[in-house]
DNA sequence: GAACTGATCGGGGGGATTATTT
DNA sequence: CCAAATAATCCCCCCGATCAGT
């Protein structure tokens, strides 16, 4: 553990960010900063039991993902999150999925392109992979579910994105 | 000043956002935290010399504001956050601004919907105020550099304030 | 014919451009 | 009549429901 300084007025603010009695300050500071860290220090470490889908938990919460009223928007959020928190899995599952003839994630534009007619493929920023856009909130649901699926993500959380994902 | 002890990796990620030599935690974390908490804060306090603008500075740096690619997205997160500086300033402010036909700002959606044929009120959130929001890029900067200027803001922080909502 | 998949096309927002007023 | 300022039409592009195809 490290010790900091903070000025009164700061403190104030951050402790009355508490969700749960006893919440630490870890706690409460990676949940506000939308646990930005997570994303570029997770992959050189091993994953921590308790904290497993924090990630996930602190993007469902966070500004970033409930300030984002569109569906694609989320969409891409979601994926990004995945991507993240587990490269290896996350590419397993992004290359076995498909349609009958889309292929709905790729590493290039083009092979996203040439796969259908208006696929209308849009980047996952903070990775390499793009995903096809035009589709409904359905297909974009069952895109998610199946790459966490595949993931081995529990039917649990699965459940609470797709609640967090919706209107 | 108060003491918080947070965990090594997020001390790191914390340390490693330092914009200038000798930054304190104080001001990262608030620069961090998009400083959301003047925001509630300020009205019942007097206003710090040094910290004067401080409210903007981190509205332009947040990810919040810079996220927001469309000019009206910026445009009202600016004039909330005018809002919040000072209330009563802006509201004196805005009750002078108005073309020659239209009223710009109003606290209720049906003043600024009247006062035109096709206004497209918008509310702006964190405030009782709402906008027009059918011009063109330079009435919006205009409106925002007119409130600003009413507000007795530098006119140096009004170029600032410009370069940064511009594309 | 039922279920799944693709992609057209309508709706809506943003804001440059054009019309109108001063 | 021209210029500047203001209003608001209207085009473009994004989103995603709906419909067409497999």
């Amino acid at each position: 553990m490290k010790t900091i300084e903070i000025d009164e007025e700061l403190y104030q603010f951050i402790a009355g960010q508490t969700k749960h009695i006893g919440e630490d300050a870890s706690s409460i500071l990676r949940r506000l900063l939308n646990f930005k860290q997570a994303v570029s220090n997770k992959t050189n470490q091993a994953p921590h039991k308790e904290h497993h889908y924090s990630l996930f938990d602190d993007l469902l919460q966070s500004d970033t993902f409930t300030n984002e009223k569109s569906i694609i928007s989320r969409f891409i959020l979601l994926l990004g999150a995945l991507y993240n928190y587990n490269p290896a899995l996350f590419s397993i599952a992004a290359t076995s999925l498909h349609g009958s003839k889309r292929q709905y994630l790729a590493k290039d534009k083009q092979s996203l392109e040439t796969s259908g007619k208006n696929t209308k493929p849009r980047e996952i920023i903070g990775t390499p992979y793009w995903v096809i856009s035009n589709t409904n909130t359905a297909r974009k649901l069952l895109i998610i579910e199946s790459i966490m699926s595949d993931m081995g993500i529990s039917e649990n959380m699965i459940n609470q994105v797709t609640l967090a994902f919706l209107p």
